[in-house]
Order: structure tokens, then C-alpha cells, then sequence
DNA sequence: TTGAAAGCGCTAACAC
DNA sequence: GTGTTAGCGCTTTCAA
């Protein structure tokens, strides 16, 4: 019996129900359920027929397949994230802070971790870029970042965290570093130092270069005297290489009395090599880092150091790229969010003249 | 002129090639153009006209479009993960591994962070399948978690990380807490410590009951006492509930020297309340903690700790999931990854009777 | 207000 | 070995 294609084919069996499953439902075409399920659409279709498709949706349980709906509309709702080293504390807050606040939207985000490595920067820029995504939230940026104009002439929205970059027209939000070094520089005038050093980071990254840039500048500011063989620059930003540059700027001979590192893990290198020297955190040296990442308060001494609001930085972050999305073009613009001073244990007046 | 449908419709244009250019590019039909492309069906294909096609493909920059591909195939190549809380210094190594094994086998991780909040984790999955993920880690499983079952009996695939669950066939990957906890407490058995207290943590995760049964186990093994006044749990793996648990713990008033903390976390909320009261670590009381999290050696004193190959966890977890989606029905299985002790300064052998 | 028809970009079954 | 055809599930003209 049966075998005519007339009396009903084969139900083949569909693990999920379909717009089109919701429409019969209901006793309507699938483009009329499609517009009662939309909300933006629903003002166009019969009340009634809109509860009765609604019904319906909820009783086979509906979930509308996002594949489908993003070929047809080329809008996917998903946005991208590049981030150099998940496991520097710095990142999981300002992550959160733009999960958070994209998801306020409907928006997913989709996490890649490109170990600093450009090429890894590239290929997976462009897979989720197949991938369809919206836009592309990048805290790899370096300050001459080719991957950036590319994605730019490609017509993707981007925003920067965490970092800037010079002479391009690209949302950004980072802390403001000179307002936070400033924060760092005078904290230890104001407790007496004078004769203070500086171990700063890799020149490449925008942070490097802005906070040695603030360094000088709050120094002038502070009447104080820049002695170039008191500053050190370290290859990254990671406990080892602060040490390198602090051990080998120790080997100067200068005299000083206090160091500002550009970040906490630099500051953490400077610990090592002072622990290694005998010397005492903050009698012989005063120390202060900058980001206040997790556990800054923990350390031995605990550290003083600049709090950067890293979490707002995500949502700003979130909200720039959602009004990029909103209005196709929306002027891009850097947003630097006031930092604060946090005073714990690694910073105290100098020794009394020695 | 011209407007005659005839003559060459108005060219549209269009953001990126798709197959149909790179086929009309190569004179071929897009089926020959796709066959040529993908790798398992270049085969078929003439090698010559393969070769042409390839070559037209990166001529007009083809990149195929992962959701039309998707949408076909229902394969997206991508996997979600729900995280508790990216902050956790625990996860980010875990992502790290899982992600670069992934990324081996052409697939991309989705994170969400759910806060801890099981609702969230309801409505992320849901969304997540709504993108047609091919698979699920989880990092947020409870001893008792219907998510999963409900996952499961969905058809998704599902991987556990740092968590298992009971009576439940589903794939997970761990560090060995009997193992861990055995390590811990033979350390400081073999140090010379007979009290030993224990500040355990959230019952309702597998790792806060395996712990204490394993801690109740190797103190039996190694003949040593159970005093259940040495015993309190925390509500969280955090700190503050472990410094609350601990102070309760001391003000039952029975002597011991050492105490084993259930995390990292919990051993710095030790840390906070010996250090109110006065007591010297390890002089008076010697801790130890558990995953020796990054920052661990940074803490004063530098934490001796039980290590757990956290990005190798995330690695084996990846492997997991590529061997379920590529064999639908293999056995589900739990991996226990062996920790190894790390000693610092923390632990030291018990002050001669004092 | 609703239905019909087309098509986003791709792959797979089936012809030839 | 290659072309034809159909359709994944959805939205969006266009007509009625």
C-alpha cells in the first residue's frame, strides 16, 4: 500500500522542529509564522494568528536554527575576540565585561587565543570571517598593525581593547596611561623619592610606549630629573624579561630609591632580582606596578599599584561595537578610562639619607 | 541602454566570491568546484581541472561560507564551552588546551561564562545548539547536574573538564583527587604533622566531596587520626568563605599544625585568618593548598601546593570530543590526570612539642 | 493580513 | 569525470 508520493511521503524523521513544522501547527504558511515569530515583523500579521503561531512554536518547542537565519540575512549576531595569552590575568575581566554586555543584546562572543603569534592573528581572523561573524573585538593590536587596515578595507567592524593604535580610524578603549603612570610618578614623590626608575615594556604595544611617554612627561611635571640610566626596557611584559631589564639596570650603579614598572608582572621580576640581591621591598626599594591584576594583593610584599577598571573597559568595548553595528558609520573613537591609585605594602618613604 | 534583462542583469555586488565565481572562473559547474575543493572528494575530479579550480579559487580569494556549508551539512566545525567564572585562575589554562587541540582538527571553540548561574548555563546551551554546535564542554558541572542529561538525551555531545558526575555516562576529564589529596597529606605526614585540619569546599562539585574522601582515606592510610572538629567546608572555592570556614575551624579550639586546603583559594583565606591572629606560617601552622594556580610561588609565603596538568586536562579533553564526533557510540569515559606536589614555603615540619 | 515564490551558498544524489 | 537538480531552514519581496 501507499508507495504514491501523493499520499504522503516518507516522514523523514528531523531531529529538530522547523519553521515549517510551527506553521502547519498553526495552519499557516511558513512566511506568516515567520513573521509572527519575529518581533520586529509581528505588528504585520492578525493577532490571533500570531498568538496561534506562538502557541504552536512553544508546543513543539521551536528553536529557530541560526545557520539558516544568518545565510539568509547575513547577520549572525556573533562577534569575535583575538586575544594574545588567556592566560594573562589581565584578559578574563574585560572578556567578561564584553560577554556580559553583548548577550544583553542576543550577541555571542567566540574566544581565539593567538599566543602573540601574527600568522595564527591572521588565519583566525579570517575563519571567523567565514564564520560570518559581525565584528572582531582585538586586544593583540601592536601600534603598526596591518592586520587592522585589512579587516578595516574588508568593511569589518573592529574594536580595540586594551590597546590604541597611532593614525588609524578605529574604536578603541584602553586605561588612560598617562593619568595612571602620573598616578604612579607622584605617589612616590609625594612620599619622598627623587631619584626614581623606570622598567618599561615592549615598545611594539601601545601600553609600552604611551606609559614610558606618561613616565617622562609626570617626571618634568614633578620637577624631577630624567636619568636615562635609570630606565630599562624589558623584551615583554612578563616576569622574566623585568627581570633581565631591572637586574641589568641595577648593574648601572645608578643610585635610587624607588621603580615604577609598566605592569604588574614587570614589577614581579623586580622583586626577584631585588629578593636575589638582599635587598628589602620597601625599605631599600620601593616598588609600584600597574593593572592591579588578581592576586596583586597577595604578593610578598603586596603590591601598590595602579587599578584599571578592566571589566568597564569589556563593556565599553561591547557597547562601541554595538553601536558600530547599529549605525553603519558611526564615527570611530578612542575611549581611555581613568585609572586609580592602590596603596598596599611595596612603597614607603626613601631610607633617611643613607 | 542595455536594460534588458538579457544582456548581463545588473552585477550586484557582492562582498565576497562565492563557489558560483570561482566555477564560472575555472569554466566548470560549482558541484565540479566544490568537488575539487574539498579534500575528500578532490578525487573525484580530473586532476587538471582540479588544479584549475584551485587556482581560480585563490585567484578571486575564495573563502567558503561556513554557514551555507553548515546549514547543507550540519556540521558547523564548532564547539561550545560554559565556563563558571573566567576570572578562575583554574580555566584559562584548560581553554588554552582545548582550544589548540581543537584548532588542530579545524574547529572553533565558543566560551561562555556563566557565572555560576544555572539558568544562564540553560539558556547559553540553548543558544549554542541553536548554532548548531557539533559538541559541549562543560566546566560547570555539579555532582547532580539534569543540564546534562538533558544534553545528552538531546543527542550533543558532551565533555566534562575538572568535574565528574555520578551514574551518569558521560565523558570527563579531572585531575586525580585521590591521587592530589593523598600527595598532600603524606607531605605533611612525612614532615611530621599528626593534627591535621581540613578546609573543604563546595560539596555540591565533584572535586569538594572527592577531595574530602580522599583526605579522609590517605589520613587512615597513613594511621593517622580523624578529628571531625578538624574538618570545615567552605560554600565556595573562594576566599573569603574559606577564611570564614577556617576561623570557625580555630575557634573549636583543638590543637593541630598543619591544615590541608581543598584549593589554592581556600588556602589564602587560611593565609588572611592566621595572619589576623598572629600565627606564623609555617612555623605555626604549615598549608597547603590544591591546582597551584598561576601566582602560587608569588604568594607569602610561596604556597606548597599540589600541581594538576591543567592545559593538558583541556588537551585530553579536546581528544575526547574529536574521538565522540568522529565514532557517534564510543564509551563515554573519565580521565584522571596524576598531579604531582609542589613544595614551597609553606609547610614545614611541626614545632618540637611545643 | 496572508500566501506564493525565490534564493542566501553550499553539497550530495543521481544522471550521463 | 562532470553536469543537473534539489534542498538544508529561513526571510523577504511580490501579489492577492
Amino acid at each position: 500500500m501507499s508507495g504514491a508520493s501523493t499520499d504522503g511521503p516518507l516522514e523523514r524523521p528531523r531531529v529538530r522542529a522547523a519553521l515549517r513544522d510551527v506553521a502547519a501547527a498553526a495552519n499557516v504558511h511558513p512566511s506568516t509564522a515567520s513573521r509572527a515569530l519575529n518581533p520586529g515583523t509581528r505588528g504585520r500579521v492578525n493577532a490571533a494568528t500570531a498568538a496561534r503561531v506562538l502557541e504552536a512554536a512553544r508546543h513543539v518547542g521551536y528553536q529557530p536554527n541560526s545557520l539558516a537565519r544568518g545565510l539568509r540575512t547575513s547577520k549572525t549576531f556573533t562577534i569575535g575576540m583575538l586575544i594574545p595569552d588567556l592566560t594573562n590575568p589581565l584578559f578574563p575581566p574585560i572578556v567578561k565585561g564584553i560577554e556580559d554586555r553583548l548577550s544583553q543584546d542576543g550577541y555571542t562572543l567566540v574566544l581565539a587565543n593567538t599566543n602573540y603569534d601574527l600568522e595564527r592573528e591572521t588565519a583566525i581572523s579570517q575563519a571567523m570571517i567565514a564564520r560570518q561573524i559581525d565584528g572582531l573585538v582585538l586586544a593583540t593590536a601592536r601600534r603598526s598593525y596591518p592586520l587592522v587596515h585589512e579587516l578595516l578595507a574588508a568593511g569589518v567592524k573592529v574594536v580595540l581593547v586594551n590597546r590604541t593604535m597611532e593614525n588609524t580610524p578605529v574604536a578603541a578603549v584602553t586605561g588612560d596611561e598617562h593619568i595612571g603612570i602620573g598616578l604612579a610618578v607622584s605617589h612616590l614623590a609625594s612620599l619622598g623619592h627623587r631619584e626614581i626608575a623606570y622598567v618599561g615594556g615592549d615598545a611594539d604595544a601601545s601600553t609600552g610606549l604611551g606609559r614610558y611617554e606618561a613616565f617622562v612627561a609626570r617626571l618634568h611635571e614633578e620637577g624631577l630629573p630624567l636619568d636615562p640610566s635609570l630606565v630599562a626596557h624589558a623584551a615583554h611584559f612578563h616576569e622574566e624579561p623585568g627581570a633581565a631589564a631591572f637586574a641589568e639596570l641595577l648593574d648601572r650603579g645608578t643610585r635610587f630609591t624607588a621603580v615604577v614598572a609598566a605592569n604588574d608582572r614587570l614589577a614581579l621580576g623586580c622583586y626577584d632580582v631585588l629578593r636575589e640581591r638582599g635587598l628589602r621591598i620597601p625599605e631599600d626599594v620601593s616598588v609600584i606596578g600597574y593593572n592591579d591584576i588578581q592576586f596583586a594583593d597577595k604578593f610578598s610584599p603586596p603590591l601598590t599599584t595602579i587599578r584599571i577598571p578592566h571589566y568597564q573597559i569589556g563593556v565599553k568595548a561591547a557597547q562601541l561595537m554595538l553601536e558600530a553595528l547599529a549605525d553603519g558609520d558611526a564615527p570611530s573613537l578612542t575611549i581611555r578610562m581613568t585609572p586609580t591609585l592602590v596603596v598596599r605594602a611595596s612603597t614607603a618613604p626613601p631610607a633617611p639619607c643613607a
